[in-house]
DNA sequence: ATGGCAGTACTATACTGA
């Protein structure tokens, strides 16, 4: 079973880029796309079913948007948090369609793209913050019922150091300060490993690089784009990969395809 | 320290991202 999320920022400017990209990666069976920026009745299904996948979306105007793109049928799609937590007491934090997840097989996919937070101490970060303490009862929800789930997406937090090209000052900067680590972790302490890290130790891997200054042709970039996995899951886990093909690509997204391989 | 690049909505420029 192979596992892949990318931030497309815009799945109908880069249709081209990720419908070429599942045609090169033809067993890749589920692929999680972030920030589709396309209203539901919007969405460009024709041109994935005419490949042969199902899709299953959740999207508004402009903004966010999240989509799962799978050779087989997905099974209890469930969109936002209160689908699965019920009533929630800060409903904003549903109005960005952020979370979808669904069952292939036994293995519950969550699909997501964590708000960016835009600058630390703004209304957006702690939108940002409260929105990851709520995903971990969502999550703690989710596990109740089934033991074996995968977390994929952007998560707009670099979770150390090492996945930082240059971690000075980051002290000050959105995605890497402490408080925004501490709140991740705490969701990822339920039970969720980095699977990249099962492979490796190593710096300079990346999965999102700044369109401005050059950033990808000089490798400054950060990774914030992962794979989390219940226990199960990662001790079958066999590869994790970082794909910069479609970074390299002419109007790419900023960010890239990240691949999890799990024995079946 | 700042700005740089890109997509959307809209139709000039503001908002958002990361």
């Amino acid at each position: 079973m192979k596992i892949a999320t990318w931030n497309v920022n815009s799945v109908r400017t880069r249709i081209n880029h990720v419908c070429n990209w599942l045609q090169a990666n033809p067993d890749v069976d589920v692929l999680c796309l972030q920030e589709t920026k396309v209203v539901d009745s919007d969405f460009p299904h024709e041109p994935f079913i005419n490949l042969g996948y199902h899709t299953y979306i959740y999207g508004q105007k402009s903004y966010n948007g999240v989509a799962m793109i799978s050779r087989s049928p997905l099974f209890d799609i469930q969109l936002g948090f209160a689908s699965v937590l019920g009533e929630i007491s800060d409903p904003s934090l549903d109005d960005q369609k952020r979370l979808i997840t669904a069952k292939l097989g036994n293995t519950q996919i969550v699909n997501m793209y964590v708000p960016n937070g835009s600058e630390v101490d703004s209304e957006k970060f702690a939108y940002k913050l409260r929105w990851l303490k709520l995903l971990r009862e969502y999550l703690q929800a989710l596990l109740a019922k089934n033991p074996d789930v995968l977390i994929c997406g952007d998560f707009n937090v670099a979770i150390a150091d090492l996945d930082i090209y240059d971690p000075k000052g980051r002290e000050s900067k959105v995605m890497a300060t402490d408080i925004e680590r501490e709140t991740l972790a705490a969701v990822l302490e339920l039970g969720f490993k980095d699977i990249f890290r099962k492979f490796e130790s190593g710096g300079e891997f990346f999965s999102w690089w700044d369109y401005r200054s050059g950033g990808f042709s000089r490798n400054r970039g950060w990774r914030i784009d992962y794979h989390f996995l219940t226990d199960t899951l990662y001790e079958k886990a066999t590869a994790c990969a970082i794909d910069i093909e479609p970074r390299k690509l002419t109007q790419p997204s900023d960010h890239t395809p990240v691949i999890v391989t799990i024995e079946s």
